[in-house]
RNA sequence: GCCAGAGUAGCUCAGGGGUAGAGCAGGGGACUCAUAAGCCCUUGGUCGGGGGUUCAAAUCCCUCCUCUGGCACCA
Protein backbone atom coordinates (compact mmCIF):
# COMPACT_ATOMS: atom_id res chain seq x y z
CA UNK A 1 0.00 0.00 0.00
CA UNK A 2 1.46 3.47 -1.07
CA UNK A 3 2.13 5.60 1.61
CA UNK A 4 -1.18 7.90 3.16
CA UNK A 5 -1.66 11.34 2.47
CA UNK A 6 -1.56 12.37 6.10
CA UNK A 7 -2.49 16.18 6.71
CA UNK A 8 -3.13 17.73 10.45
CA UNK A 9 -4.41 20.78 11.24
CA UNK A 10 -3.22 23.27 14.59
CA UNK A 11 -5.22 21.84 17.64
CA UNK A 12 -7.28 24.83 18.55
CA UNK A 13 -6.75 25.83 22.33
CA UNK A 14 -9.90 25.28 24.05
CA UNK A 15 -10.06 28.48 25.87
CA UNK A 16 -12.80 29.91 24.05
CA UNK A 17 -15.22 28.93 20.96
CA UNK A 18 -13.66 28.84 17.58
CA UNK A 19 -14.19 31.34 15.16
CA UNK A 20 -14.15 32.56 11.70
CA UNK A 21 -10.04 32.23 11.16
CA UNK A 22 -10.34 28.79 12.61
CA UNK A 23 -12.93 27.58 10.42
CA UNK A 24 -10.79 28.91 7.48
CA UNK A 25 -7.86 26.23 8.39
CA UNK A 26 -9.81 23.41 9.17
CA UNK A 27 -12.00 23.91 5.88
CA UNK A 28 -8.58 23.90 3.62
CA UNK A 29 -7.27 21.13 5.46
CA UNK A 30 -10.83 19.31 4.48
CA UNK A 31 -11.11 20.62 0.69
CA UNK A 32 -6.91 18.99 0.53
CA UNK A 33 -8.20 16.15 2.00
CA UNK A 34 -11.16 15.78 0.15
CA UNK A 35 -9.16 16.36 -3.02
CA UNK A 36 -6.65 13.19 -2.47
CA UNK A 37 -9.61 10.65 -1.44
CA UNK A 38 -11.21 11.93 -4.77
CA UNK A 39 -7.95 11.05 -6.75
CA UNK A 40 -7.85 7.69 -4.96
CA UNK A 41 -5.22 8.30 -2.75
CA UNK A 42 -5.52 6.64 0.87
CA UNK A 43 -5.79 10.08 2.95
CA UNK A 44 -6.08 10.82 6.65
CA UNK A 45 -6.97 14.19 8.13
CA UNK A 46 -5.98 14.32 11.63
CA UNK A 47 -7.76 17.39 13.47
CA UNK A 48 -8.40 18.17 17.18
CA UNK A 49 -8.27 20.88 20.49
CA UNK A 50 -5.49 21.70 23.02
CA UNK A 51 -7.35 20.79 26.41
CA UNK A 52 -4.10 21.98 29.04
CA UNK A 53 -2.65 25.13 29.93
CA UNK A 54 -3.15 28.02 32.41
CA UNK A 55 -5.85 29.50 30.65
CA UNK A 56 -8.39 26.72 30.62
CA UNK A 57 -7.10 26.09 34.32
CA UNK A 58 -7.62 29.65 34.88
CA UNK A 59 -11.23 29.87 32.59
CA UNK A 60 -12.83 27.12 34.46
CA UNK A 61 -11.79 28.40 37.69
CA UNK A 62 -13.63 31.81 36.88
CA UNK A 63 -16.84 29.69 35.95
CA UNK A 64 -16.22 27.54 39.46
CA UNK A 65 -16.17 24.04 37.42
CA UNK A 66 -13.23 21.35 37.29
CA UNK A 67 -10.87 21.89 34.18
CA UNK A 68 -11.91 18.48 32.79
CA UNK A 69 -16.02 19.88 32.59
CA UNK A 70 -14.84 22.84 31.13
CA UNK A 71 -12.92 21.23 28.91
CA UNK A 72 -15.75 19.08 27.76
CA UNK A 73 -17.90 21.90 27.32
CA UNK A 74 -15.80 23.98 24.76
CA UNK A 75 -14.54 21.29 22.59
CA UNK A 76 -18.07 20.44 21.96
CA UNK A 77 -18.50 23.64 20.78
CA UNK A 78 -15.38 22.48 17.80
CA UNK A 79 -17.40 19.28 17.49
CA UNK A 80 -20.45 20.95 16.41
CA UNK A 81 -19.03 23.45 14.09
CA UNK A 82 -16.79 20.71 12.14
CA UNK A 83 -19.60 18.80 12.08
CA UNK A 84 -21.74 21.61 10.60
CA UNK A 85 -19.10 22.50 8.38
CA UNK A 86 -18.71 18.99 6.91
CA UNK A 87 -15.02 18.70 7.82
CA UNK A 88 -14.34 14.97 7.31
CA UNK A 89 -11.54 14.00 9.73
CA UNK A 90 -10.26 10.84 10.23
CA UNK A 91 -8.63 11.87 13.64
CA UNK A 92 -9.55 13.45 16.60
CA UNK A 93 -6.45 15.01 18.61
CA UNK A 94 -7.92 16.23 22.13
CA UNK A 95 -4.43 16.27 24.17
CA UNK A 96 -6.29 14.98 28.05
CA UNK A 97 -6.92 11.12 25.78
CA UNK A 98 -5.04 8.87 27.39
CA UNK A 99 -3.03 7.72 24.37
CA UNK A 100 -1.67 11.04 24.00
CA UNK A 101 -0.42 11.06 27.70
CA UNK A 102 0.83 8.05 26.99
CA UNK A 103 2.73 8.83 24.37
CA UNK A 104 4.14 11.79 25.74
CA UNK A 105 5.41 10.67 28.77
CA UNK A 106 7.29 8.24 26.69
CA UNK A 107 8.85 10.81 24.85
CA UNK A 108 9.67 12.64 27.74
CA UNK A 109 10.98 9.87 29.65
CA UNK A 110 13.74 8.45 26.49
CA UNK A 111 15.11 12.05 25.99
CA UNK A 112 15.42 12.25 29.65
CA UNK A 113 17.29 9.42 29.51
CA UNK A 114 19.45 10.73 26.63
CA UNK A 115 20.29 14.01 28.38
CA UNK A 116 18.63 15.89 26.12
CA UNK A 117 16.44 17.14 29.49
CA UNK A 118 18.08 18.61 32.21
CA UNK A 119 16.45 20.77 35.24
CA UNK A 120 17.67 24.26 36.39
CA UNK A 121 16.96 27.61 37.65
CA UNK A 122 14.79 30.68 36.71
CA UNK A 123 14.70 33.82 38.38
CA UNK A 124 12.47 36.29 36.89
CA UNK A 125 9.81 38.64 37.45
CA UNK A 126 6.75 37.10 38.32
CA UNK A 127 3.09 38.31 38.61
CA UNK A 128 1.10 37.42 41.39
CA UNK A 129 -1.89 38.27 40.19
CA UNK A 130 -1.60 36.24 36.39
CA UNK A 131 0.27 33.78 37.70
CA UNK A 132 2.97 33.98 35.00
CA UNK A 133 6.62 35.41 34.28
CA UNK A 134 7.00 38.53 32.96
CA UNK A 135 9.30 39.31 30.04
CA UNK A 136 10.81 42.75 29.00
CA UNK A 137 7.68 42.46 26.16
CA UNK A 138 5.07 43.28 29.33
CA UNK A 139 7.12 45.81 30.39
CA UNK A 140 5.24 49.51 29.79
CA UNK A 141 6.71 52.70 28.43
CA UNK A 142 8.18 53.70 31.12
CA UNK A 143 9.76 50.69 31.48
CA UNK A 144 8.08 49.40 34.16
CA UNK A 145 5.12 46.83 34.51
CA UNK A 146 1.79 47.63 34.54
CA UNK A 147 -0.89 47.99 36.96
CA UNK A 148 -2.96 44.84 34.82
CA UNK A 149 -0.16 42.98 36.24
CA UNK A 150 -0.66 43.53 39.79
CA UNK A 151 1.94 42.87 42.76
CA UNK A 152 5.01 42.00 40.88
CA UNK A 153 7.91 40.06 42.51
CA UNK A 154 10.78 39.00 41.69
CA UNK A 155 10.55 34.51 41.84
CA UNK A 156 12.90 31.75 41.26
CA UNK A 157 11.97 28.52 39.90
CA UNK A 158 13.47 25.62 39.14
CA UNK A 159 12.06 24.25 35.80
CA UNK A 160 12.94 21.79 32.80
CA UNK A 161 14.29 22.26 29.51
CA UNK A 162 14.78 20.69 26.52
CA UNK A 163 18.13 21.53 24.73
CA UNK A 164 16.86 22.66 21.87
CA UNK A 165 20.05 24.74 21.15
CA UNK A 166 21.79 21.47 20.44
CA UNK A 167 19.73 21.22 17.07
CA UNK A 168 20.21 24.73 15.83
CA UNK A 169 23.38 23.51 13.38
CA UNK A 170 20.97 20.38 11.95
CA UNK A 171 17.97 22.88 11.50
CA UNK A 172 20.07 24.85 9.12
CA UNK A 173 21.53 22.66 7.17
CA UNK A 174 18.20 20.47 6.92
CA UNK A 175 16.27 24.17 6.03
CA UNK A 176 19.09 24.84 3.60
CA UNK A 177 18.77 21.50 1.81
CA UNK A 178 14.76 20.96 1.83
CA UNK A 179 13.46 23.70 -0.28
CA UNK A 180 10.04 23.18 0.02
CA UNK A 181 9.13 22.07 2.78
CA UNK A 182 7.87 25.40 4.18
CA UNK A 183 5.20 26.68 1.78
CA UNK A 184 4.66 29.65 0.47
CA UNK A 185 8.21 30.08 0.12
CA UNK A 186 9.33 32.99 1.71
CA UNK A 187 8.19 31.63 5.03
CA UNK A 188 10.68 29.26 4.89
CA UNK A 189 13.66 32.14 4.27
CA UNK A 190 11.72 33.94 7.66
CA UNK A 191 12.02 30.26 9.53
CA UNK A 192 15.74 29.95 8.25
CA UNK A 193 16.52 34.03 9.59
CA UNK A 194 15.32 32.91 12.91
CA UNK A 195 16.94 29.47 12.83
CA UNK A 196 20.01 31.37 12.95
CA UNK A 197 19.41 33.79 15.77
CA UNK A 198 18.00 30.67 17.72
CA UNK A 199 20.06 30.50 21.12
CA UNK A 200 19.50 29.23 24.57
CA UNK A 201 17.27 26.22 25.42
CA UNK A 202 13.74 26.16 25.97
CA UNK A 203 11.61 25.52 29.13
CA UNK A 204 9.46 22.73 28.72
CA UNK A 205 7.41 22.52 32.68
CA UNK A 206 5.77 24.07 34.91
CA UNK A 207 5.63 23.39 38.76
CA UNK A 208 1.82 21.67 39.88
CA UNK A 209 1.98 24.37 42.25
CA UNK A 210 1.52 26.89 39.58
CA UNK A 211 -0.36 24.87 37.09
CA UNK A 212 -1.36 21.39 37.56
CA UNK A 213 -3.67 21.05 34.49
CA UNK A 214 -0.89 18.92 32.42
CA UNK A 215 0.83 16.03 31.83
CA UNK A 216 2.85 14.97 34.13
CA UNK A 217 6.75 14.39 33.65
CA UNK A 218 7.49 10.76 34.71
CA UNK A 219 10.75 12.00 35.93
CA UNK A 220 9.69 14.38 38.50
CA UNK A 221 6.05 14.33 39.39
CA UNK A 222 5.88 17.81 40.85
CA UNK A 223 5.76 18.89 37.32
CA UNK A 224 3.35 19.14 34.09
CA UNK A 225 4.55 19.95 30.78
CA UNK A 226 4.17 22.75 29.35
CA UNK A 227 2.75 23.11 25.99
CA UNK A 228 5.50 22.34 23.55
CA UNK A 229 6.16 18.76 24.44
CA UNK A 230 2.12 18.28 24.97
CA UNK A 231 0.30 20.19 22.36
CA UNK A 232 3.13 19.56 19.13
CA UNK A 233 3.04 15.84 20.32
CA UNK A 234 -0.45 15.33 19.27
CA UNK A 235 0.96 15.05 15.22
CA UNK A 236 2.54 11.82 16.30
CA UNK A 237 0.88 10.58 19.06
CA UNK A 238 -2.83 10.39 17.47
CA UNK A 239 -1.25 8.77 14.39
CA UNK A 240 0.19 5.81 16.36
CA UNK A 241 3.74 6.55 17.41
CA UNK A 242 4.87 4.30 20.12
CA UNK A 243 1.50 2.44 19.95
CA UNK A 244 0.76 1.48 16.83
CA UNK A 245 3.93 1.07 14.74
CA UNK A 246 2.12 -0.37 11.45
CA UNK A 247 -0.40 2.95 11.26
CA UNK A 248 1.99 5.33 11.95
CA UNK A 249 4.57 4.13 9.34
CA UNK A 250 1.49 4.33 7.35
CA UNK A 251 0.63 7.65 7.53
CA UNK A 252 4.08 9.72 8.85
CA UNK A 253 5.20 11.77 7.43
CA UNK A 254 2.31 15.19 8.03
CA UNK A 255 1.23 17.67 5.95
CA UNK A 256 0.59 20.31 8.30
CA UNK A 257 -1.38 23.07 7.80
CA UNK A 258 -1.10 26.06 10.38
CA UNK A 259 -1.44 29.76 10.81
CA UNK A 260 1.62 32.02 10.15
CA UNK A 261 1.66 32.73 13.76
CA UNK A 262 2.25 29.69 15.06
CA UNK A 263 5.35 28.44 12.25
CA UNK A 264 7.77 30.50 14.56
CA UNK A 265 9.01 29.44 16.49
CA UNK A 266 6.52 27.30 17.66
CA UNK A 267 6.60 24.55 14.29
CA UNK A 268 9.50 25.70 11.94
CA UNK A 269 11.97 25.50 15.48
CA UNK A 270 10.65 23.48 18.24
CA UNK A 271 8.95 20.78 16.52
CA UNK A 272 11.21 20.30 14.05
CA UNK A 273 13.92 20.21 16.84
CA UNK A 274 11.99 17.94 18.88
CA UNK A 275 11.81 15.26 16.75
CA UNK A 276 15.34 15.40 15.34
CA UNK A 277 15.79 14.85 19.26
CA UNK A 278 13.66 11.72 18.84
CA UNK A 279 15.75 10.10 15.97
CA UNK A 280 13.21 10.78 13.38
CA UNK A 281 15.30 11.19 9.85
CA UNK A 282 15.56 13.92 7.57
CA UNK A 283 13.33 12.48 5.38
CA UNK A 284 10.58 11.92 7.89
CA UNK A 285 10.01 15.52 8.40
CA UNK A 286 7.17 17.14 7.95
CA UNK A 287 6.74 19.60 5.63
CA UNK A 288 4.18 22.91 6.59
CA UNK A 289 1.31 24.65 4.64
CA UNK A 290 1.24 28.13 6.39
CA UNK A 291 -2.06 30.14 5.97
CA UNK A 292 -2.78 34.02 6.67
CA UNK A 293 -5.51 35.27 8.48
CA UNK A 294 -8.83 35.82 7.91
CA UNK A 295 -9.40 39.62 8.09
CA UNK A 296 -12.79 41.18 8.73
CA UNK A 297 -13.79 44.56 7.28
CA UNK A 298 -9.85 45.10 6.73
CA UNK A 299 -8.81 44.68 10.26
CA UNK A 300 -7.59 41.83 12.49
CA UNK A 301 -10.26 39.68 14.76
CA UNK A 302 -9.95 40.65 18.14
CA UNK A 303 -11.95 40.45 21.04
CA UNK A 304 -10.85 44.77 22.10
CA UNK A 305 -12.47 45.83 18.45
CA UNK A 306 -15.19 43.47 19.31
CA UNK A 307 -15.54 42.08 15.42
CA UNK A 308 -14.81 38.21 15.97
CA UNK A 309 -17.03 36.66 13.56
CA UNK A 310 -18.53 33.51 14.12
CA UNK A 311 -18.91 30.61 11.89
CA UNK A 312 -22.00 29.63 12.72
CA UNK A 313 -24.18 32.48 12.09
CA UNK A 314 -22.41 32.78 8.75
CA UNK A 315 -23.33 29.01 8.15
CA UNK A 316 -27.08 29.78 9.32
CA UNK A 317 -26.98 33.22 6.95
CA UNK A 318 -25.93 32.06 3.86
CA UNK A 319 -25.12 28.35 4.32
CA UNK A 320 -22.43 26.48 4.81
CA UNK A 321 -21.30 26.07 0.85
CA UNK A 322 -21.01 29.40 0.05
CA UNK A 323 -19.00 29.92 3.33
CA UNK A 324 -16.75 27.27 2.46
CA UNK A 325 -16.77 28.31 -1.30
CA UNK A 326 -16.19 32.34 -0.37
CA UNK A 327 -12.71 31.42 2.07
CA UNK A 328 -11.49 29.25 -0.53
CA UNK A 329 -11.65 31.30 -3.52
CA UNK A 330 -11.38 34.34 -2.15
CA UNK A 331 -8.09 33.77 -0.46
CA UNK A 332 -4.81 32.97 -2.33
CA UNK A 333 -3.45 30.48 -0.05
CA UNK A 334 -0.60 31.23 2.19
CA UNK A 335 -2.31 35.35 2.35
CA UNK A 336 -4.18 36.93 4.53
CA UNK A 337 -7.90 37.43 3.11
CA UNK A 338 -10.25 39.94 4.03
CA UNK A 339 -13.93 38.84 4.84
CA UNK A 340 -16.71 40.90 3.86
CA UNK A 341 -20.54 39.97 3.55
CA UNK A 342 -20.79 42.28 0.68
CA UNK A 343 -18.04 40.20 -0.90
CA UNK A 344 -19.17 36.67 0.39
CA UNK A 345 -22.81 38.04 -1.37
CA UNK A 346 -20.98 38.73 -4.93
CA UNK A 347 -19.09 36.03 -5.24
CA UNK A 348 -22.09 33.69 -4.17
CA UNK A 349 -24.02 35.62 -6.51
CA UNK A 350 -21.28 35.64 -9.16
CA UNK A 351 -19.70 32.06 -8.73
CA UNK A 352 -22.42 29.66 -7.73
CA UNK A 353 -26.21 30.99 -8.38
CA UNK A 354 -25.24 32.92 -11.95
CA UNK A 355 -22.76 31.12 -13.57
CA UNK A 356 -22.62 27.33 -12.19
CA UNK A 357 -26.09 27.39 -11.32
CA UNK A 358 -27.88 28.66 -14.13
CA UNK A 359 -25.91 26.67 -16.47
CA UNK A 360 -27.11 23.77 -14.49
CA UNK A 361 -30.54 25.03 -14.49
CA UNK A 362 -30.65 26.02 -18.35
CA UNK A 363 -29.06 23.26 -19.33
CA UNK A 364 -31.73 20.62 -17.31
CA UNK A 365 -34.83 22.99 -18.81
CA UNK A 366 -33.54 23.40 -22.34
CA UNK A 367 -33.38 19.13 -21.97
CA UNK A 368 -36.54 18.96 -20.72
CA UNK A 369 -38.35 20.62 -22.83
CA UNK A 370 -37.06 19.64 -26.21
CA UNK A 371 -36.45 15.87 -25.57
CA UNK A 372 -37.90 15.13 -22.23
CA UNK A 373 -34.57 14.75 -20.15
CA UNK A 374 -33.62 12.46 -22.84
CA UNK A 375 -29.78 12.39 -23.87
CA UNK A 376 -27.92 11.04 -27.08
CA UNK A 377 -24.28 10.20 -26.39
CA UNK A 378 -22.22 12.85 -28.19
CA UNK A 379 -19.29 14.91 -27.98
CA UNK A 380 -18.86 18.48 -29.53
CA UNK A 381 -15.07 18.29 -29.65
CA UNK A 382 -13.93 22.32 -28.93
CA UNK A 383 -15.99 21.46 -25.35
CA UNK A 384 -15.08 18.16 -24.56
CA UNK A 385 -11.15 18.83 -25.54
CA UNK A 386 -11.50 22.03 -22.70
CA UNK A 387 -12.75 20.08 -20.06
CA UNK A 388 -10.08 17.40 -20.25
CA UNK A 389 -7.42 20.57 -20.03
CA UNK A 390 -9.33 21.87 -17.23
CA UNK A 391 -8.75 18.68 -15.52
CA UNK A 392 -5.06 18.60 -15.75
CA UNK A 393 -4.97 22.15 -15.02
CA UNK A 394 -7.11 21.80 -11.89
CA UNK A 395 -4.91 18.55 -10.89
CA UNK A 396 -1.77 20.40 -11.34
CA UNK A 397 -3.07 23.39 -8.94
CA UNK A 398 -4.61 20.76 -6.12
CA UNK A 399 -1.08 18.63 -6.59
CA UNK A 400 0.38 21.94 -5.37
CA UNK A 401 -2.46 23.33 -2.80
CA UNK A 402 -3.29 26.19 -4.51
CA UNK A 403 -7.09 25.56 -4.04
CA UNK A 404 -8.15 29.53 -5.15
CA UNK A 405 -6.26 28.37 -8.49
CA UNK A 406 -8.12 25.24 -8.67
CA UNK A 407 -11.50 26.78 -8.26
CA UNK A 408 -10.46 29.72 -10.92
CA UNK A 409 -9.54 27.02 -13.27
CA UNK A 410 -13.01 25.23 -12.72
CA UNK A 411 -15.15 28.24 -13.36
CA UNK A 412 -13.36 28.70 -16.71
CA UNK A 413 -15.21 25.78 -17.68
CA UNK A 414 -18.48 26.75 -16.65
CA UNK A 415 -18.22 30.41 -18.37
CA UNK A 416 -17.28 28.10 -21.85
CA UNK A 417 -19.87 26.11 -21.15
CA UNK A 418 -22.34 29.39 -20.52
CA UNK A 419 -20.93 30.72 -23.83
CA UNK A 420 -21.33 27.38 -25.79
CA UNK A 421 -25.11 27.56 -24.96
CA UNK A 422 -25.06 31.01 -26.68
CA UNK A 423 -22.90 30.25 -29.04
CA UNK A 424 -25.16 27.37 -30.47
CA UNK A 425 -28.19 28.87 -29.55
CA UNK A 426 -30.49 25.62 -28.79
CA UNK A 427 -33.35 27.40 -28.76
CA UNK A 428 -33.13 28.01 -32.67
CA UNK A 429 -31.68 24.61 -33.25
CA UNK A 430 -35.45 22.99 -31.61
CA UNK A 431 -37.55 25.01 -34.05
CA UNK A 432 -35.03 23.15 -37.37
CA UNK A 433 -36.07 19.70 -37.39
CA UNK A 434 -32.98 19.28 -40.03
CA UNK A 435 -31.24 20.27 -36.61
CA UNK A 436 -31.82 17.49 -34.73
CA UNK A 437 -29.00 16.26 -34.02
CA UNK A 438 -26.66 18.91 -33.65
CA UNK A 439 -29.20 20.02 -31.06
CA UNK A 440 -28.44 16.21 -29.35
CA UNK A 441 -24.96 17.05 -29.31
CA UNK A 442 -25.40 20.66 -27.42
CA UNK A 443 -27.34 19.12 -24.73
CA UNK A 444 -25.23 16.19 -24.17
CA UNK A 445 -21.99 18.57 -24.29
CA UNK A 446 -23.62 20.26 -21.81
CA UNK A 447 -24.97 17.62 -19.38
CA UNK A 448 -21.62 16.06 -19.78
CA UNK A 449 -19.43 19.63 -18.79
CA UNK A 450 -21.53 19.99 -16.07
CA UNK A 451 -21.32 16.20 -14.38
CA UNK A 452 -17.03 17.02 -14.76
CA UNK A 453 -17.88 19.98 -12.72
CA UNK A 454 -19.92 18.23 -10.41
CA UNK A 455 -16.89 16.46 -9.67
CA UNK A 456 -14.24 19.28 -9.85
CA UNK A 457 -16.10 21.09 -7.34
CA UNK A 458 -16.29 18.13 -4.79
CA UNK A 459 -13.76 18.93 -2.51
CA UNK A 460 -15.07 22.46 -1.77
CA UNK A 461 -18.73 21.88 -2.22
CA UNK A 462 -19.77 18.50 -1.54
CA UNK A 463 -23.16 19.18 -1.37
CA UNK A 464 -23.67 21.40 -4.28
CA UNK A 465 -21.83 18.16 -6.01
CA UNK A 466 -24.40 15.87 -5.21
CA UNK A 467 -26.80 18.40 -5.89
CA UNK A 468 -25.84 18.57 -9.39
CA UNK A 469 -25.28 14.45 -9.66
CA UNK A 470 -28.96 14.36 -8.20
CA UNK A 471 -30.17 16.61 -11.01
CA UNK A 472 -28.06 14.85 -13.25
CA UNK A 473 -29.71 11.79 -12.11
CA UNK A 474 -25.67 10.41 -12.26
CA UNK A 475 -24.03 8.26 -9.87
CA UNK A 476 -22.85 10.12 -6.96
CA UNK A 477 -19.99 7.99 -6.19
CA UNK A 478 -17.20 9.33 -8.16
CA UNK A 479 -13.66 9.52 -8.40
CA UNK A 480 -11.27 12.11 -10.48
CA UNK A 481 -11.06 9.46 -12.83
CA UNK A 482 -14.89 9.93 -13.72
CA UNK A 483 -14.33 12.96 -15.32
CA UNK A 484 -12.90 11.07 -17.91
CA UNK A 485 -15.62 12.26 -21.25
CA UNK A 486 -18.77 10.29 -21.58
CA UNK A 487 -19.74 9.24 -18.58
CA UNK A 488 -23.41 9.54 -19.22
CA UNK A 489 -24.89 6.96 -21.39
CA UNK A 490 -26.20 6.65 -24.51
CA UNK A 491 -29.86 7.34 -23.59
CA UNK A 492 -29.40 8.30 -20.64
CA UNK A 493 -32.89 10.54 -18.70
CA UNK A 494 -31.77 13.75 -16.92
CA UNK A 495 -33.36 14.34 -13.49
CA UNK A 496 -35.69 17.34 -12.76
CA UNK A 497 -34.01 21.05 -12.60
CA UNK A 498 -34.12 22.59 -9.17
CA UNK A 499 -32.64 25.77 -8.46
CA UNK A 500 -29.27 24.59 -6.89
CA UNK A 501 -27.73 28.56 -5.43
CA UNK A 502 -31.08 30.81 -4.84
CA UNK A 503 -29.35 34.13 -5.75
CA UNK A 504 -29.25 36.33 -2.34
CA UNK A 505 -30.92 39.40 -2.90
CA UNK A 506 -30.29 41.62 0.11
CA UNK A 507 -27.29 43.13 -0.25
CA UNK A 508 -25.81 42.65 3.11
CA UNK A 509 -24.52 45.20 5.02
C1' G B 1 16.50 48.45 14.34
C1' C B 2 17.36 43.95 11.41
C1' C B 3 15.18 40.37 7.73
C1' A B 4 11.34 39.26 4.12
C1' G B 5 7.19 40.60 1.09
C1' A B 6 3.97 44.14 -1.11
C1' G B 7 2.56 49.08 -3.42
C1' U B 8 -0.52 48.10 -11.30
C1' A B 9 -8.14 50.22 -13.32
C1' G B 10 -13.41 51.77 -7.96
C1' C B 11 -12.30 46.43 -5.60
C1' U B 12 -9.27 41.62 -5.70
C1' C B 13 -5.02 40.62 -8.17
C1' A B 14 -1.87 38.65 -12.74
C1' G B 15 2.26 40.24 -15.65
C1' G B 16 7.92 41.32 -15.16
C1' G B 17 13.15 45.31 -20.85
C1' G B 18 9.73 46.36 -26.69
C1' U B 19 2.36 49.80 -28.18
C1' A B 20 -0.68 48.56 -20.09
C1' G B 21 -3.91 42.83 -18.51
C1' A B 22 -8.02 39.53 -16.06
C1' G B 23 -12.23 38.91 -12.90
C1' C B 24 -15.85 41.72 -10.21
C1' A B 25 -18.19 46.54 -9.96
C1' G B 26 -19.90 50.81 -13.67
C1' G B 27 -21.97 51.92 -18.94
C1' G B 28 -24.16 50.12 -23.74
C1' G B 29 -26.20 46.24 -27.04
C1' A B 30 -28.34 41.90 -29.25
C1' C B 31 -30.85 37.50 -27.60
C1' U B 32 -34.57 34.42 -24.73
C1' C B 33 -33.21 28.03 -22.78
C1' A B 34 -32.49 29.95 -17.61
C1' U B 35 -32.04 31.94 -10.91
C1' A B 36 -33.92 39.82 -14.89
C1' A B 37 -29.33 34.74 -15.08
C1' G B 38 -26.10 34.12 -19.63
C1' C B 39 -23.56 36.30 -24.13
C1' C B 40 -21.16 40.46 -26.85
C1' C B 41 -19.12 45.39 -26.67
C1' U B 42 -17.33 49.23 -23.52
C1' U B 43 -15.65 53.49 -19.69
C1' G B 44 -11.55 53.37 -16.53
C1' G B 45 -4.45 53.30 -14.91
C1' U B 46 1.41 59.28 -15.89
C1' C B 47 2.04 50.36 -13.09
C1' G B 48 3.90 54.47 -4.79
C1' G B 49 7.68 59.21 -5.41
C1' G B 50 12.49 60.62 -7.34
C1' G B 51 17.01 59.50 -9.79
C1' G B 52 19.90 56.19 -13.03
C1' U B 53 21.20 52.15 -16.93
C1' U B 54 19.10 51.45 -22.00
C1' C B 55 17.38 52.86 -28.68
C1' A B 56 13.39 51.23 -25.22
C1' A B 57 11.82 50.54 -17.93
C1' A B 58 5.64 48.63 -14.80
C1' U B 59 9.80 45.26 -15.67
C1' C B 60 16.96 46.09 -14.15
C1' C B 61 19.96 49.38 -10.46
C1' C B 62 20.01 53.24 -6.50
C1' U B 63 17.19 56.06 -3.12
C1' C B 64 12.98 57.64 -0.49
C1' C B 65 7.83 56.95 1.18
C1' U B 66 3.79 53.76 2.76
C1' C B 67 1.77 49.09 4.21
C1' U B 68 2.16 43.91 5.86
C1' G B 69 4.64 39.97 8.07
C1' G B 70 8.82 37.79 10.79
C1' C B 71 12.69 38.55 14.46
C1' A B 72 9.33 38.58 20.02
C1' C B 73 4.30 31.63 23.48
C1' C B 74 -2.83 33.82 20.71
C1' A B 75 -6.16 29.87 14.25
Amino acid sequence: MSKTFYITTAIDYTNAAPHIGHAYEKILADVLVRYHRLKGDSSYLLTGVDQHGQKVQQAAAKEGISPEEFVTKTTAKFIELWEKLEISYDGWAATTDPLHKTCVQKILQDLYDRGDIYKAKYRGFYSVRQEQFLTDKERGEDGNFGPEWGEVVELEEENWYFRLGNYRDWLLQFLDSHPGCVQPAFRQTELRNAAERLSGDLSISRPKSRLAWGIELPFDTSCVTYVWFDALVNYISFAGYLSDDAKFRQLWPALHVIGKDIIIPAHGIYWLAMLKAMGFADEDMPRFLVHGYVLVDGEKMSKSLGNIRDPHTFADTFGVESLRYFLMRDCVVGQDMDFTDQRLVQRYNVDLANSLGNLLNRTLNMAKRYRQGKLVRSEAAGISAFAAQTVKDYTAALDQNLVHQALEITWGLATRCNAFVEESAPWKLAKDPEKAQELDTVLYTLAESLRILAILIAPVLPRASRGILDQLAAPGDITLADTAWGGLPDGHVLGEPQVLFPRIEAAAE
